[in-house]
DNA sequence: GCACCTTAATTTCATTTTGAAATAAAGTGA
DNA sequence: TCACTTTATTTCAAAATGAAATTAAGGTGC
């Protein structure tokens, strides 16, 4: 039994409004156990306030037309940073979380993080220039990183794809506030992009989900209940220490023997390539010397349907599925968004690990739980990290 | 965002009075955005209405000793009822859920159940009167069974151990609410178990737990942010099909090849020794025909250091670990709650389990989860049972 | 067009709940 | 004893609330 939470009525309504998107006050009084009486005077406070405003009329049902609110999404503005390890991006929302603008810049090993905050702040300037904005309309700054990290204290711990002294510890959100002035919040970037994709979805019955995305390394985000699955530690890289293989290989020697990562991940792609031309698979790659295989060949040799790249493609979209069962078989989500670009390269991935997945999945007559490939693709995290300030900022 | 629920901020100071066992004023103010006048008044009232006493006075922090309050035990009295596949039980609980009676009885295969919600009216009625207590003491009946079930609806679906049409879709709840004439509320004993070990840890601390007990079936349970992890449907079974053997054996041409079930149950077991002894190993088991070697034998053969039945425990042991780490990796809860006759039998099993698991922990610096064998043993179940009243009913 | 139904929104007002601040109680420690 | 701490209570004005009546604005059928 952990301490409640409490946070005013008005908030938690501007909240349900803006979940909703435009909702009459007869809705609301769904959601709240107040009086229609109470309801009135909460929405005239929030309107003088400006914080929501009406949005015209809705369809008679038989009656009365009902008046209809949304929130005002010129009452603040909100930035979102996506750190990643390639790339990143800031972008700027407004309160109904559209991306006014987004710059994306690549990630480069000599950045330190006095610059990145540098280069955040600078392109902060720039866009509230170009929309002309004040600085005090900003509400916020909200992060998805790549992990470790410490989202209570702001930090980011040290991680394998900064492997240097200059990012150990980095107090990000410290950083970020001095700099900015405005409240910064950090999250993983699996957790915004399912905190992002579950907003978008508006789907009321949809409060467990999952997210997994395949790329250089699995990230996973889970939802229970509507409230992302938080352990007592930061959980986003774990996914890929999960065994699925007892006594399998490990990837580069790291790591759980047998472990999700060391079948599903690029490295572990190019790893398998690489072995198989060693021993003389035939392949469109067998003219480049297997240490040079990448993954950019690889998918290039993928759309080349070169059957020994496709083959092991698929395995590893069908080692996916097998993780993706187990995390399903766990937490049992009504929906399962799954991207990234170890899946992203041919429908036929994606296809493949959903059906192994489905195959391996605990039988009940009503359980069917929806895949999907999520509707802002790329711009899930960072719409995601923006979406932390909107939930959490004091109305 | 799931639709809220609200509870009144009587109920709320109730039960967090209730967990805390004794508790001052002060204490509570922590938990509520009251004031002292308003907690003053509330309390006021549950102690008019009997529903908390006065508990003495606390040792003195510098200052006037606080005033202790606690629940009243006597207030009203609970049924909790264990539905298990060879024995169940049914307690009765105080509302400080200490057992007044317990009483167990065998699951015969031709018990209907007609006959055991009768069975269960009778040990009720025998235990009101030997405490003499009155019917109208009684606020509730909570039930902890194996699955699958509906805890929504109070169904407890077909399942495998009581293979019977008359076990199909049994409204359970219904029976026993007409029966008894008091509220009743079902879910699976794994998550009654779970609750029931939280509750007895006393502990704010953590609030993220996992329950596993590994006998005849795997049953496990999460708890997550203080609220039991439900998916979409009853998840106490799923964790059987866990795979951590992809394209490994399945259990009786049954579930996922490479299942967790398939390694660890006792029928798993079971079979393992079986096919060992046929293929000649040397057992003090070899005098018996392979196909009567069930458990009991097997537990008395590893009191008496066989070496192959000790192996092969020790093995699947191992497995256990290979389960829970992947549970833990993608929960990561502070504490982790381990029983069931297959790890019971020798504490060796129990380590073997638990050091595997931390083995293929992801590691992190701040992370370092508790194993417990759990505190209410194999009452867990039925107190639980009893707890769900206890959290649910209308005060 | 007009009665009549439905749904939605507002108003009114007595009642309940709340918070702020002052006060009292009961202890500790020097 | 006195100063200080912590806890508990009281008082009262302000705020929030719910119940019920009322108003508004649309449908539908004749």
């Amino acid at each position: 039994m952990p301490k409640p939470v409490h946070s005013s009525i008005h908030q938690q309504i501007y909240d349900r409004i803006a979940y909703l998107g435009t909702v009459s006050k007869a809705e609301l009084l769904d959601y709240f156990p107040l009086t229609s009486s109470s309801m009135t005077r909460i929405l005239e406070e929030l309107t003088a306030q400006q914080l929501v405003i009406v949005s015209g009329l809705g369809a008679s049902t038989g009656g009365r037309k009902p008046i209809l609110f949304q929130t005002n999404p010129g009452y603040g503005y909100i930035l979102g940073l996506d750190i990643s390890r390639l790339s990143s991006s800031l972008g700027l929302f407004d309160l109904h979380l559209r991306p006014l603008s987004i710059v994306r810049w690549d990630m480069d090993r000599s950045l330190t993080p006095e610059r990145l905050v540098e280069l955040v702040a600078d392109h902060a300037a720039s866009m509230l220039k170009e929309h002309q904005l004040e600085r005090r309309q900003l509400l916020g700054l909200g992060i998805g990183a790549v992990g470790p990290l410490d989202s209570g204290k702001g930090l980011l711990l040290q991680t394998e794809f900064f492997p240097s002294e200059a990012w150990s510890n980095v107090p990000i959100c410290a950083l970020l506030e001095k700099e900015l002035q405005i409240p910064v919040r950090l999250d993983n970037g699996a957790n915004t992009a399912l905190l992002a994709e579950h907003w978008a979805l508006r789907d009321e019955a949809c409060t467990n989900m999952l997210y997994v995305h395949a790329g250089m390394s699995i990230r996973s985000a889970i939802m229970v209940g509507g409230q992302l699955l938080r352990g007592s530690i930061d959980t986003e890289g774990a996914v890929g220490q999960l065994i699925i293989q007892t006594g399998g290989p490990r990837l580069r020697d790291k790591g759980n023997y047998g472990s999700l990562e060391a079948y599903v991940s690029v490295p572990s792609l190019e790893e398998r390539v690489q072995s198989q031309l060693k021993i003389g698979r035939v392949s469109l790659l067998s003219e480049i010397p297997p240490e040079s295989v990448t993954f950019p060949l690889l998918v290039h040799a993928l759309e080349q349907q070169d059957p020994l790249v496709r083959e092991l493609f698929l395995e590893t979209a069908s080692y996916l599925g097998v993780g993706l069962a187990n995390l399903i078989n766990t937490v049992h989500p009504e929906t399962v968004i799954l991207g990234g670009a170890l899946i992203g390269a041919d429908p036929l991935l994606y296809e493949t690990a959903v059906q192994v997945a489905c195959r391996n999945i605990y039988r009940h007559p009503e359980y069917n739980p929806v895949f999907s490939p999520g509707i802002l693709k790329d711009d899930a995290a960072l719409t995601g990290a923006a979406l932390q300030i909107l939930q959490g900022w004091e109305k």
